[in-house]
DNA sequence: CTAGATGCAAACAGTTTGCGTCACT
DNA sequence: AGTGACGCAAACTGTTTGCATCTAG
């Protein structure tokens, strides 16, 4: 299982031509193994491929979180939501057109901690999102695949 | 329980000065109670107070959520973040640095929907995130509060 | 050969900041 | 009276886009 292949063999089944920038931002993606901005993959990607745009990098991190080969962390990135809903409730998100819908604490299984969590770390409150898309996005052309 | 005496006493318990402006800005993210943008607060506050600045709204609504009496919706908002860990699996946030940790999926009950979804959502999955604060900022001076 | 990918620069959206003036306490 | 809030404009960050050039299939 060397990592080209592998590579290669994810692009074809994505549509995708397997460039050397992005076969290299996508192993630098598994090579940081935690949650990196577009920024630090930036800086690493540039070390093996010097000429490479930041553009690049945007352009093909969507490309992978579309094609189902990286995913997003949290929502959807838009912009600053605010609530006043003081009840214990989740939200249902559409990764389409970003609509949030409240739904009813009662709808989900309470979440409980059954997991040691890092020592000092003060838990404030557990969010619980439900992503998919929506019947009016459900319909629209699919931007995004998953396999 | 007027909403003027009550906004009073919110602020006076959150040591902020009761300003017309902060008053308008926080009827009327309740009285469109769902998960509005600044933009479209702006857009609505400005009917009551049309010399009211966009970026007032914005220190108030940034003041607000950390006083607690609104609540950010997602994780807290900062650049977008990728990862490639394809197993269940969950995050622990902090609210200060924003940093994010991952949490076995064995560490927190399943999550069932027990609701009935708007028909045609298409789930596509579930995210849970613990957020807090870590035991550095923890120690830290506390910037937001809760009561 | 051709569709699609890259690199650059410029545009853009959302958000924050500095500062002089004004208002709440 | 003094601290902090407001309004304005300018700055800034993160991200996207247009376009000419290049490359994988």
């Amino acid at each position: 299982m060397s990592p080209e292949l592998n590579f290669r063999d994810l692009c074809h089944r994505c549509n995708l031509a397997a460039t050397h920038q992005r076969q290299v931002i996508y192993e630098t993606v598994l090579s940081l193994h935690g949650h990196p901005s577009p920024e630090l993959i930036y800086a690493k990607v540039r070390k093996k491929v010097p000429s490479i745009s930041l553009a690049t990098v945007y352009k093909n991190l969507r490309t992978f979180i579309e094609s189902g080969m990286l995913r997003e962390v949290g929502l959807p990135h838009g912009s600053l939501r605010v609530e006043s809903n003081q009840k214990i409730h989740h939200h249902l998100v559409c990764v389409e057109c970003k609509s949030i819908t409240d739904l009813d604490e009662a709808g989900i299984d309470p979440v409980r901690l059954r997991q040691k969590l890092p020592p000092g770390f003060q838990v404030r409150r557990i969010s619980v999102d439900v992503l998919g898309t929506c019947s009016q996005c459900s319909s629209r052309a699919p931007r995004s695949s998953r396999f």
